[in-house]
DNA sequence: AGCAATATCAACGTATACATTAACGTCGAC
DNA sequence: GTCGACGTTAATGTATACGTTGATATTGCT
């Protein structure tokens, strides 16, 4: 088992806190997977003091759950929370596309969007979906960035995580994402003329398009656990 | 020190935790308050573990802070804070209102909400603002448990706790809020007709007029940290 | 064999121990 | 008197110890 070299400043704390979360990003620890803290903590060469206090982190992060006698258990996500999940992301993000929108963004300001944009058309291009998915990312993250509430943009990033599986999974199952370079250039545009409504509504449809997309796609192939 | 007994089947954790974040609701230990693990572990009567772990969940919910070398510290809440919180909460709970809507509920299903708004009213009226208070949180609290999402209605009330004891310094500084009452109305029947745009366009103005109102007080007050 | 009572064990919750290190005060040089 | 180096102290982060308790296996009975 090899240790990570913590971080210069890091507390180990923070190192577990970080290994744990990687393997469930990564799927690398599959949804109902249980690890007790003893061998959590063998693994990463500590005692279960900070592997406990990481475990809280991650359990209030909604990322684990804590069974009293049999570890920590990686959390599934079901359709059910996929949809309260992308409840969220909608009410969130289409604000945060109005905040923006309300800002007046210079050209300068607004590069990295179009930026994002382009990439994702670049990449659908050469049939590339994983980097498509993370320009796709990078256009979401930027505008969370630059719509000036910190706070909003931690739960964004917070549920973000937490559907990261179904995401991944979904990625080949769907058709190529056409539609979502589109509508990106038009939510740049419209926060280019500072028409926050119009920035909010067409963001708005983006995510609501796209929750079903999900949702169909879950159903249709008897995905009710990612 | 009376040790607070231990609600059958609680963990000391779960004291310790109860018990901070009630005396920083109840503005008991003032924002910037400090103290050690070590003092809290004994005006509790623990041993500083259980402290520790409470005071992660706390610093997770935003209501504290921990300075590496001076315990714990009860987070200010600033007018930049406030204006955050207050766009996070408009956001989530004109969700909120569309998504009861949406769901058509039954003149059963819309009677707490009625109730909540005459006990407003009859509130007002005898000039009893801890009354009146209690029954808008009473509104909207019942309008979150009723809109299906488990998780949305969760963070909306992590936001409230920490905006709690800015409402309370104000609840006395306001003029009568003799509008909040009509608005929950016309809420109301927004919903009862299924109208879920309007039902979210007039929670969302309820909020911002709400907003408004507040901060506007609190720098009028120079009360830039409660 | 099937089931129940019991014994064993191990994981957790909490307490305690310990090394590290930042904060603070003291002392001395200028 | 002011400033900086040094030593002391104490709070933390982590490790370890320990009692409790739920889970599992074993045993004995029908």
């Amino acid at each position: 088992m090899k240790h990570q070299p913590l971080p210069q400043g890091e507390s180990m704390v923070d190192a577990a806190y970080r290994a744990i979360r990687q393997k469930i990003l990564d799927n690398a620890w599959a949804p109902g997977y249980q690890a007790l803290e003893q061998s959590l903590a063998l693994e990463f060469g500590m005692s279960r003091t900070p592997v406990r206090e990481a475990c809280i982190r991650l359990a209030n992060e909604g990322l684990v759950e804590v069974v009293p006698r049999h570890g920590i258990r990686v959390l599934p996500v079901s359709t059910s929370d996929m949809r309260e999940i992308y409840q969220i992301l909608t009410s969130l993000e289409s604000t945060a596309a109005e905040l923006v929108a309300n800002t007046r963004p210079s050209a300068a300001e607004l590069a990295p969007l179009e930026k994002a944009s382009r990439d994702m058309a670049k990449a659908l291009k050469r049939d590339d979906l994983d980097a498509w998915a993370e320009a796709d990312e990078g256009f979401h993250r930027q505008l969370m960035q630059m719509c000036g509430n910190v706070k909003l943009a931690a739960i964004v990033f917070n549920y973000w995580d937490r559907a990261h599986r179904a995401l991944m999974v979904t990625l080949r199952l769907r058709p190529k994402p056409v539609n979502s370079t589109r509508e990106h250039l038009a939510i740049v545009q419209a926060i280019r003329r500072g028409d926050a409504a119009a920035a909010g509504a067409l963001f708005r449809a983006h995510r609501e398009r796209a929750s079903k997309e999900l949702t169909d796609l879950l159903q249709r192939h008897r995905l009710n656990q990612v």
